[in-house]
DNA sequence: GTCTATAGATTGATAGAC
DNA sequence: GTCTATCAATCTATAGAC
């Protein structure tokens, strides 16, 4: 007596990851460019082509949605804090961390501007993680960089001002990615231009700090 | 027959003027913080110490309002554009940009948020302002830029993307003036702070450049 | 799991007494 | 010039047929 139904393996849970993974990039993206307050679950709705009232069965409310987005951002950012590897010394160590971080610029763009809404607005929800995590973070990297200026492997600067500028100059190319590509012609950079920009971008930083530059990799 | 109506001068301008530059203020913070679509009338109003419906006596529209914020910003960012002189050479006219940009981080924290939002959200009202003001003022520093490089007065760079790191690495003091304060202890930077902030950023740029930091003002 | 209909709260904007 | 009251539109969220 076999029935007509589980003729796939696990359809409920494959259609649940399907929609969640759509309505999350939707969300991702109209949160980037209206931040919470500014986004509706109807403009989120449409983006994913589904109706409005199927976005509240997978996700119990907007800030529940949004939660998620910023939660799946900090995990990207996490992750592109590994590349700042202090073994190898300065110019590699600064020079991967750059570059790890332009291409989460070129590959994250709506991420990374929800990253800066939801810190513009005073990081209402991840004000404990910029307490924790993100202090915490910081600080073992400043321990770091005034390990390298104490054995005279860099020239002495602050490094706190150093790594602001590193997110600052890295973040810019996705947070005001619509004034860049307007001032290329209304064209997005090419593979070439994100390369020379790296390049740029790693040299004068750390031509700055008196290194030579290392690969862009 | 003396009345006792005009007894100041000019009453109803003088009110209106107040009012307008009162009602201007909270506009800017509230937009710095939520974008055009997050931020309502009532938190404007509220900010401002005015009953909505003043607002709207003042201002023909929430838009209407939000497009003279705009305009405000943009004869502000005009004006530290001028401290990009050419005349005096890179170390000079770079580092005095760099400083100006720098105040107007510290002075008109609003200001920049506002112009970042509008600038993710695609620039809907400053589009045409990015294709021609800003795109002409990018152009000429470009070529000047150029020049140095020619005459041998700088490491060669490509100048576009040494403009993006400028206004980058000084409107993420303004923009993210949150997540660094956090960092330091939840108090805003110090003057000392700020004054160590604009010579490590002049330092790194200009050395990068192959140039001596020149003075910080 | 999908989707139409709608409730309940909030929005931009205005009317009109003062 | 100020401010209460209110309208029409829009918002989040849910109910309930399919």
């Amino acid at each position: 007596m076999r029935s007509e139904l589980n003729i796939t393996e696990a359809p409920k849970t494959e259609i649940r990851a399907e929609n969640e993974r759509l309505i999350l990039n939707a969300a991702e993206a109209v949160f980037a460019e209206h931040g919470f307050r500014g986004a509706t679950m109807q403009m989120i709705a449409d983006r994913a082509g589904l109706p409005k009232a199927n976005l509240h069965y997978y996700f119990t409310s907007k800030e529940g949605l949004y939660r998620q987005v910023v939660e799946r951002i900090f995990f990207i950012w996490l992750e592109a804090a590994d590349a700042f590897e202090t073994s190898a010394g300065p110019a590699a160590g600064l020079s991967r961390y750059i570059a790890r971080k332009m291409e989460l610029s070129r590959t994250h763009r709506h991420g990374s501007k929800v990253w800066a809404n939801e810190v513009m607005q005073g990081a209402p929800l991840v004000q404990d993680t910029l307490e924790t995590a993100l202090r915490e973070w910081t600080d073992s990297r400043i321990s770091a960089i005034e390990g390298w200026i104490a054995a005279g492997q860099m020239r002495p600067v602050n490094p706190r001002w150093l790594l602001y500028m590193i997110w600052a100059t890295t973040q810019h190319y996705a947070d005001f990615a619509h004034q860049i590509e307007t001032l290329n012609g209304a064209r997005p950079l090419s593979d070439a231009q994100w390369a020379e920009a790296t390049r740029t971008v790693c040299g004068i930083i750390l031509g700055g700090l008196g290194l030579h530059a290392g690969p862009a990799a």
